[in-house]
DNA sequence: TTCTCCTATGTTAATTTCAAACATTTTATT
DNA sequence: AATAAAATGTTTGAAATTAACATAGGAGAA
């Protein structure tokens, strides 16, 4: 049995029973636990198992446990016709300006159609969604965000105070009818702050979910934005609210 | 801090990172090793996280891994190798320069695994593929090419030009034996000039059916490189011109 | 309050596993 | 046949794991 047999065979052994380990493996193939050992070095490299101490397990058995439903699949619908609403509010030839964030990748999905737009972001989502179009996308450049994909830091900041463009799309976590639009942390209330500043118009999309909710950094009050899309499912008073403060479309979404 | 608050913590840092070690995360929650080991049998039992020797991984991380689907490309094999073998030669707490391009991306993949590292790429595909694993990943900014996902542009050029990092692993469409590297467009090799100025070292990566090709303008010779990681699809009078103008590792790719 | 029980956590020691270095065998190449 | 390269085994020290026991801190009852 050739080495990259056997790698196949343990391979495969994982995948059917879920989860070895190394003695039962040395038993099995006729060589020392120390071979065993550097095989699922290799095949851990390739991504084929999951080492653990004193054997392996298939990456596939765990995930079927598993079933990540992130916040990215929650109110797809008001995302979605709230970024549809703002796509048709952005002229040809027109130069945007688009936050991080899920309702901002969905205006982005409604983008790619366009053509004469320059599209800037500081999320490699967005870039990606964008990259076979015939958009003309800057990306700002940064520190890449974990398990995000927004960039931020001082290299953003930076780009962003050099560059001016008609509208700004700000997404947001947080939106409080008294304290205004917050964020989680300072970096990125920073950013969206400087996006704002580079910006003729700032457009909040946010669906309504987001109402009451209060984050640590205050990015602005709502009376600083020039108008915000949102869904329609929020009571009359808050209607009220809203529309007091700042132009409001509330878009039907589901 | 209640445990299971600790766990909860525990749970969404580990997802966050991709993987976790207990000294960490011992130091994180100012708790014993012990009372972390006894939070991940806990998680790894709700199917949370695998544990892993000295700690744990996202059972989310591996998925996108997915060495499995990638055969749109040509060469896949030998890209795979020729990474692979870079990968190794990247010591921890290294910083270093991913140029775009298909070799690169599979580099990136296989770095997702390592921490400690500081990458810096102009190619959102590769920023993409690193964006759930636990190192420290900076994008360039720049214009975005359409249908390549390279970064480019003055944007670029400035922030190449301010900094400084250890190694440069460099990918090239086109080498030639005299003439040296060489890429389709004056931008480009633009870019890839001052990626070698910023890096202490400069690592050429390209599988063997490139050489012998020509392109119109030039990146370097091959006696400027420190380096070169190619396959063995190679004749011996190749690897011997090679060999006297750059030190070289011939990977098997079959 | 005071006592008791129970959970959570820390500590220690013994066991197991891991990883590095070196030695040996096998396989491939010239 | 000679040599190099790859694969495997062995040894050894370091590291992680586990089990067992000890301690601290609440929650609830008398």
């Amino acid at each position: 049995m050739t080495p990259s047999q056997r790698r196949k065979d343990i391979t495969s052994h994982v995948h059917a029973t879920g989860k070895v380990d190394i003695e039962q493996l040395s038993e099995m193939f006729h060589v020392s636990p120390m071979t065993v050992r550097r095989d699922l070095v290799l095949l851990e490299q390739d991504g084929k198992l999951i080492r653990t101490h004193g054997g392996a397990v298939s990456p596939r058995s765990l995930t079927l446990e598993t079933p990540f439903i992130s916040k990215e699949t929650k109110h797809v619908t008001e995302k979605r016709a709230i970024s549809k609403k703002a796509v048709q509010m952005i002229p040809e030839g027109a130069s945007i300006l688009l936050d991080s964030g899920t309702t901002t990748l969905e205006l982005a999905r409604h983008l790619v159609n366009r053509k004469d737009l320059t599209v800037i972001t500081n999320d490699i989502n967005l870039a990606s969604e964008m990259v076979n179009s015939a958009l003309h996308v800057i990306v700002t450049g940064g520190d890449l965000q974990n398990n995000v994909g927004a960039l931020l830091g001082a290299q953003t900041q930076e780009f962003l105070r050099s560059i001016h463009v008609d509208r700004f799309f700000l997404g947001a976590h947080a939106i409080d009818l008294h304290a205004g639009v917050t964020s989680p942390t300072l970096e990125k209330s920073m950013v969206k702050k400087l996006m704002m500043e580079a910006a003729e118009e700032t457009w909040l999309l946010a669906d309504s979910s987001k109402i009451h909710h209060k984050a640590f950094s205050k990015v602005c009050a709502l009376q600083d934005l020039d108008g915000f899309i949102t869904d329609d499912r929020v009571s009359k008073e808050e209607v009220r609210l809203i529309e007091q403060q700042v132009k409001t479309f509330f878009v039907e979404g589901g």
